[in-house]
RNA sequence: GGCGGAGUAGCUCAGUUGGUUAGAGCACCGGCUUCAUAAGCCGGGUGUCACCGGUUCAAGUCCGGUCUCCGCUACCA
């Protein structure tokens, strides 16, 4: 079999976020591997593409000096955490852009590319075509100003770069203009049909992803997929399209196949054993943000360049951090060399671990949850167990028959299979808590069997050796059912005991007859204070703006759309008697459409009946007791359902988009505004 | 608005096809213990199984409805 975790892009560090996926797909490797199944574990990085260019550009060096860092920091960093691919390749390889074209030609000539011209922003001054994400402006809805091309933070209208007021280049700062520029399509609506069946009957996906592209895409007709950029971009030009170049989702996926393929050639291995096998199942790992380029653009891909459709897609969902999406403003995006610095990898892998299933599902990670667990099942449970007995037992050795255990080992070993298949369904925190059961039930032995009293009487050597037995055992089977969460744990128990972790079958028979190593402690407890310290180094704070008009990013739409009415003088605002007045009813007026029904106290016995157009923006519940400022001398005004006696002051475009004036803490009803 | 998921102890969760008195770990309280890393053992449940209704001899579980939270999505790939 082989396995995949996603491409990370060669444009940053790893970090927590991006390690759910790498620990949780390792993870699965491993157990493959322990059960004795032939796997292989494919990454590379990813390199291509806009961004890629424009960071090379600024940093003032080339393209794959970038990446040639990157791949190595990466590389590094998966390294610290155990992950162990068999090969890591990079996207910008020979191999890669050969099968890219092979790639190309089948979907040529399976008639499935067109060219059609695309109208893109394009910077004049940088002679680059911008993507959505670098051009910047004025939301064309709210009227927010500087938000990004292709939807607004501030009111979260989404829109085309080209719809945005007063666009500028972020590369730049020039005004982009509009240029045409011949694409290629890739026409997945003629893969419509091959699909849907791969989708319904392959298998291959979680019921929820199947379920959400059945009803978000395969329901209409599949548009068609831009797959070229004009030059200048990072990436491999297209042989028989020259100035044009594949979007980097083409060449991405591709790059599972190229890197394959390097490490058929460093292993004497034949690429297609893996990529054109039926017996060969196929497994990628994937965030649940790139669903669709792996679950309609890949299959298709493979489809028609005729090579093996995945076995399944796994997919995962985001890491938030106490309840919150990560960000670089609270520290809780935190780079996994950071992490390292302050904490072992291994707690951030049963601690995913004990939270993963096989379904498309956040999770948190709670800094208290993340020690208490840690703290209490690995150390407290798991590595006590051998603690416990660690001194004596490197003395007695083991013992060559296994002892009455009261059938602690056997249970265990019988709870092998239910713990592999949890592993194989990738529900990875029902192995846990099955495993931690065990751990449950082999500290009580050690308690009644009391080592410490049988190690002070010389004449008792048997028996101790025999309780050491039986601890070392059951604690060698947790390591062995933890394996592929803990390698470095099943590393520490091989050489305790002098036999080396390689299988899951070893679960089932006891060591027997065997010396033991001088006992090394094999973890320590975490701190909560490590977490705050790692939370604390990776907080950038949001950059303070110097000048405030920016920092507030007001705006000029409102004062456009209602510019400011003729001069008066004082006397003739001095004829509007503003007061301030208490809403103490508010109700609805069920024939009318935008109208509220407002009893207001102007102090005293001072009552007035007005009706208000703020139906759409205010519930009458939450009115009453408010203070509004109204125009008190407004002729009073007969309307459908009843007198107007005033006019209550609010702001905005109107709709739901009605703001009341409010009145400061220790204003009263019926003073007058001036 | 549409789709999906969730709601069970203070916290994290388990609870299989309906079946005794609803569970585990952690936390907490009491006692014991000292081999082990402020570790361990024994005992202790403090719950309106979100709410309402229905089916049934029997509902955390099945059906209908309501509420709350989360994710995705709203014609952008």
């Amino acid at each position: 079999m082989l396995v995949t975790s996603a491409l990370p892009y060669a444009n940053g560090p790893i970090h927590i976020g991006h390690l759910v996926e790498y620990i949780q797909t390792d993870i699965w490797v491993r157990f493959q591997k322990l059960v004795g199944n032939r796997c292989l574990y494919i990454c590379a990085d990813d390199t291509h593409g806009t961004a890629i260019m424009i960071r090379a550009g600024k940093e003032g060096r080339s393209e794959v000096d970038l990446i040639t860092q990157m791949s190595r920091a990466h590389q590094a960093d998966f390294a610290g955490f155990d992950i162990g691919f068999d090969h890591y390749g990079s996207t910008h390889c020979e191999e890669n852009r050969m099968l890219c074209g092979e790639f190309w030609a089948a979907m040529r000539t399976a008639g499935l590319i067109v060219e059609r011209d695309v109208a893109q922003l394009y910077d004049p001054e940088s002679n680059t075509f911008l993507s959505d994400r670098f051009v910047r402006g004025t939301c064309p809805k709210c009227g927010a100003r500087n938000q990004p091309g292709d939807n607004c933070g501030s009111c979260g209208a989404t829109y085309s770069p080209t719809d945005l007021i007063d666009p500028r280049s972020t590369l730049s700062g020039a005004v982009p203009i509009l240029r045409e520029a011949p694409h290629l399509f890739v026409q997945l609506e003629k893969l419509h049909a091959f699909l849907e069946t791969w989708i319904d009957q392959g298998g291959a996906l979680q019921s929820e992803t199947a379920n959400y592209l059945k009803g978000q895409f395969l329901a209409n007709e599949l548009r068609d997929w831009d797959i070229s950029r004009p030059a200048p971009y990072f990436g491999f030009e297209i042989p028989d399209a020259p100035g044009n170049y594949w979007y980097v989702w083409f060449d991405a996926p591709i790059g599972y196949i190229a890197s394959t393929l390097q490490w058929c050639k460093a292993n004497g291995g034949n690429l297609d054993d893996w990529w054109r096998n039926p017996d060969c199942e196929i497994h990628h790992f994937i965030g649940k943000d790139i669903t669709y380029f792996h679950t309609l653009f890949w299959p298709g891909m493979l489809h028609a360049a005729g090579y093996q459709l995945p076995t399944k897609v796994h997919i995962h969902g985001f890491l938030n951090v106490g309840g919150e999406k990560m960000s670089k403003s609270t520290g809780t995006l935190v780079a996994a060399e950071t992490f390292l610095k302050h904490a072992d990898p291994g707690f951030l892998r049963y601690f995913y671990a004990s939270k993963l299933g096989a379904r498309v599902e956040d999770l948190d990670l709670g800094a208290d949850e993340f020690v208490d667990k840690i703290n209490s099942d690995l150390i407290g449970k798991v590595v006590n167990l051998a603690s416990r007995v660690g001194k004596f037992a490197s003395r007695t050795g083991l013992a060559d028959t296994y002892p009455d255990d009261g059938g602690l080992f056997a249970s265990a070993a019988a709870a092998g299979d239910e713990i592999a298949e949890a592993y194989e369904a990738c529900e990875y925190s029902r192995a846990m808590r099955r495993i931690m059961e065990l751990a449950d039930a082999a500290n009580p032995f050690v308690e009644h069997a009391r080592p410490w009293d049988l190690n002070k009487d010389p004449a008792q050597l048997e028996t101790l050796r025999d309780v050491c037995t039986v601890a070392a055992n059951l604690f060698r089977q947790l390591a062995i059912y933890l394996a592929p969460v803990l390698p470095k744990l099943a590393e520490q128990c091989g050489d305790w005991l002098g036999d080396p972790i390689r299988s899951w079958d070893q679960s089932q028979t006891p060591l027997l007859g065997k010396p033991v190593q001088p006992f090394v402690r094999m973890m320590d407890r975490i701190q909560v204070e490590a977490l705050h310290q790692m939370m604390e180094e990776s907080r950038t704070p949001e950059p303070a703006t110097a000048d405030p008009a920016s920092r507030w990013n007001d705006s000029d739409q409102p004062l456009k759309a209602e510019p400011l009415a003729a001069e008066i003088s004082i006397d003739e605002f001095a004829k509007v008697d503003l007061r301030i007045a208490r809403i103490i009813d508010a109700q609805q007026v069920p024939e009318a459409n935008k109208l509220l029904k407002l009893t207001l106290s102007l102090g005293g016995e001072e009552r007035r009946q007005v009706f208000a157009g703020i139906k759409a923006a205010y519930e009458p519940e939450q009115l009453i007791g408010r203070l509004v400022v109204i125009v008190a001398n407004l002729t009073p005004r007969k309307m459908r359902f009843g007198l107007s006696e005033g006019m209550v002051t609010a702001a905005g475009p109107g709709g739901a988009e009605v703001f009341l004036l409010g009145v400061d803490e220790g204003g009263q009803p019926g003073q007058r505004v001036h």
